[in-house]
DNA sequence: AATAGAAACAACCGCAAACGT
DNA sequence: CACGTTTGCGGTTGTTTCTAT
């Protein structure tokens, strides 16, 4: 297959993406969602390939990114994540909220890689690097840089072929289901022994990754608790589970205090991909620093369903997120950014969302958000012309025939169940 | 100040799985 | 079940920015 169809088409842009771009792009998700990625430039008037928007659109542009660098936390958890998944940078970024895969990958690559090699750790087998290299045969013709793609591909698809319990491979969201065998590395016996111990694995046939509805994951050499509040599961980008206390290792970013700052389902119903989209007017205002769900406000989610009746779902923040410069623009690990690189960004940032903001009316689709701080920037919204179904509270909904309703319905349920709750 | 190399970041490419017909 | 299309993933490359000389 290879190339997208729609690379096919001539004029189609590529490289860099403009603010204008941008701009049109978020807008158009904001309004109508993703749907067909293949037909999003279209819709959008963007000349680009829908691989291209979807591309930006995770990488970039979805409000729930965090940005900013990484912190120490999130470095170990992912050297820890990729001894037991390998270069499975989707299944990673899944554990780490608000980061994506290619993000990940970036830095696994041009920062990670170096630190664990200094250290004197293969990053390919996360063992000694003495070690690593006696294990290599002599007269082998592999160069050291073969040797290092090669080890990274073995490495992968050791992790990818170890057995493990259904449910454990359900815990990292391991799609695959075939008993493929090989020798896992100590490093993998290390992790799956933990998880063996730490975890039911009776379990037989594959589960979705639904299941983990209540989240955990177990790293021992970290001390991680097991109930890290995190889970992966099918419709959720991201999921937190509320009842779940924070980890030692995720406790700088998600405190007691917090919860659930972004939830974004990646699910196709444009209702439910914007539940709270909210972005400050400048990084200059302390109370508009944080992107989104970072300040006190109280978003609430409505839905009719088909028959009429109405839900909804109360997403509070008490606007711990972030706080303790946890969301910092300027870097603040010899990874990350320095201040003045940071500052440069957050100084595009504000151009590119001010460019934004006063060109467009923003849109919250089916939601509401009571802030004192935001409400007068919310009232101003208006409505668009496929929010077509309103309730009693002056919601609207983009709710334009039974099936989507019977969707959004059913999507919300979903949500509900991910945060448990439940919706009369 | 100019330049080269390194680092960081963004985006593209190709493949394969998932999905729809 | 076959086939075409779409989506998601991981590897790789290109570009920009930073830093040392």
């Amino acid at each position: 297959m290879g190339r997208h169809s729609c690379c096919y088409k001539q004029k189609l842009r590529k490289g860099l993406w403009s603010p204008e771009e941008d701009e049109k792009l978020l807008r158009h998700i904001t309004m109508y969602g993703h749907g067909c990625w293949s037909s999003v430039p279209k819709l959008a008037g963007l000349q680009r390939c829908g691989k291209s928007c979807r591309l930006r659109w995770i990488n970039y542009l979805r409000p729930d990114l965090k940005r900013g660098a990484f912190s120490q936390q999130e470095e170990s958890l992912i050297i820890e994540l990729h001894a037991v998944l390998g270069n499975r940078w989707s299944q990673i970024a899944a554990q780490l909220p608000g980061r994506t895969d290619n993000e990940i990958k970036n830095l696994w690559n041009s920062c990670i890689k170096k630190k664990l090699r200094q250290k004197g750790i293969d990053p390919n087998t996360h063992k000694p690097l003495s070690a690593a290299e006696n294990i290599e045969k002599p007269n082998s013709p592999m160069t050291i840089k073969n040797n290092e793609k090669v080890s990274a591909e073995s490495q992968a698809e050791k992790s990818s072929k170890t057995i493990l319990p259904v449910d454990q491979r359900n815990l990292f969201g391991v799609s695959s289901c075939s008993n493929i065998t090989t020798t896992p590395s100590p490093t993998h016996e290390f992790f799956l022994d933990s998880f063996i111990t730490s975890h039911d694995s009776s379990t037989t046939g594959c589960r979705p990754n639904s299941d983990l509805a209540a989240g955990y994951f177990s790293f021992q050499p970290l001390n991680y608790e097991p109930n890290i509040g995190l889970s992966v599961n099918p419709n959720t980008t991201l999921c937190f589970n509320p009842d779940s206390r924070s980890s030692e290792m995720m406790s700088d970013q998600f405190n007691s205090d917090m919860m659930l700052p972004t939830i974004f389902p990646s699910i196709s119903s444009p209702i439910l991909q914007t539940p709270i989209h909210i972005k400050p007017l400048s990084h200059n205002d302390p109370s508009a620093v944080l992107p989104f769900g970072a300040q006190n406000w109280e978003a609430t989610s409505s839905f009719s369903s088909n028959n009429g009746s109405s839900s909804s779902v109360d997403l509070q923040s008490n606007g711990s997120f972030f706080e303790n410069n946890t969301y910092s623009w300027p870097g603040d690990t010899d990874c990350g950014k320095s201040n003045k690189q940071a500052q440069i960004h957050s100084n595009a940032e504000d151009a590119k969302w001010s460019q934004y903001l006063e060109s467009t009316t923003p849109f919250l689709l089916g939601t509401t958000i009571q802030n004192p701080t935001l409400e007068p920037m919310l009232s101003e919204m208006k409505p668009e012309k496929h929010l077509i179904t309103t309730d009693g509270s002056g919601n609207s909904f983009w709710l334009q025939n039974q099936n989507q309703q019977q969707t959004y319905a059913k999507d919300f349920q979903t949500l509900a169940m991910a945060f448990g709750q439940t919706f009369n």
